[in-house]
DNA sequence: ACATAGACCTGTTGGC
DNA sequence: TGCCAACAGGTCTATG
């Protein structure tokens, strides 16, 4: 499911429910995602405060008192929904009826409250994974530690682009993926920042570098596109293609805007371009762009 | 230092 | 209808 702007938007969806709360248990219905939970996982976020949602990369952080932090990755198909209002079957049971749990439901987090809601995760393939850190190590985790800057953010920047990728022989497309240099980016929205900054996905990435080091104009233009279609990604809540829901049910809406991710064998968007939206496999992903134009 | 292929999983889609 | 291959918002490992 999720890229940058589909984490984005299930904290923002997940953060008025859960924050203030305390979880007053946490149910795992299998022992692993992709990996196993951490040990005791349950005992050890059981009965503590959530004090904030956050997010690095594509990484969703549950933030606990005590120094506590769950980390949560989507995988490809992840996704968390709330209930409200359920009651448990047996008072203080705190589980919720079978009828209001599906397949791949993993992990449920009873909250507090005088309508307690639940935060399930349900993932079906499991790529997912969680684990629990000290929140105060959570920086030189290894999870972290390689992360390039946040395309929301002041450190990513044309000249950053230009150090980092200045010695580097690989395509574009594969150097936009590595979450080492620009964190969050996924194949939907390169595919999309290729295209509007007008750059093939197959250029290699230092022919977007000037000899002193510079960036060229192609990759200040880059810069400026992968900042554009990530901000407006979010704003309609992320894209929705097979998995990614809001955390209330509804869909994401900028799969709408999309001009070449999905689209092989369409007419270019761009206008005046008479070209045709065309598909070809890198770093083992499909890559959508416009022969014509990206150049 | 790079690319590719395969691994992890389940579900959906399209062709025959 | 069934069956089978290809493919999917990710990332890690092994192998050239």
């Amino acid at each position: 499911m999720p890229e940058l702007p589909e984490v984005e938007t299930v904290r923002r969806g997940l953060a008025p429910v859960m924050e203030g709360r305390r979880i007053v248990r946490l149910e795992l219905r299998r022992k692993d995602l992709r990996f196993a939970f951490p040990e005791n996982f349950s005992q050890q976020v059981s009965g503590r405060l959530i004090v904030g949602l956050g997010r690095r990369a594509k990484y969703l952080l549950i933030g606990l008192e005590d120094n506590l932090t769950v980390i949560s990755h989507l995988g490809m198909s992840g996704s968390f929904r709330i209930e409200t209002g359920v009651m448990s079957e047996q008072p203080g049971s705190f589980a919720l009826p079978k009828s209001k749990l599906t397949a791949h439901d993993h992990a449920v987090f009873y909250l507090d409250g005088p309508e307690p809601p639940s935060v399930i995760y349900n993932d079906p393939r499991r790529f997912g994974f969680m684990d629990l850190v000290k929140t105060e190590e959570l920086e030189s985790h290894p999870y972290f530690l390689g992360l390039g800057p946040e395309p929301t953010g002041n450190a990513l920047s044309a000249d950053y682009l230009a150090a980092r990728l200045k010695n580097s022989r690989q395509p574009v497309k594969s150097a936009l993926l590595d979450q080492g240099v620009v964190a969050g980016l996924g194949n939907i929205y390169v595919c999309e920042a290729l295209f509007r900054a007008g750059i093939s996905p197959a250029s290699l990435v230092g022919s977007l570098v000037s000899p002193t080091g510079k960036p060229t104009k192609q990759l200040v233009a880059l810069e400026a596109e992968i900042r554009a279609v990530i901000a407006e990604a979010i704003t309609a809540g992320g894209s929705s293609l097979r998995d990614h829901i809001q955390t209330d049910g509804s869909l994401g809406y900028f799969q709408h805007s999309f001009q070449v991710y999905g689209r092989q064998a369409k007419p270019c968007l761009k206008p005046g371009c008479a070209g045709e939206v065309a598909r070809m496999t890198q770093s083992g992903r499909s890559t959508f762009y416009c022969p014509t134009c990206q150049t």
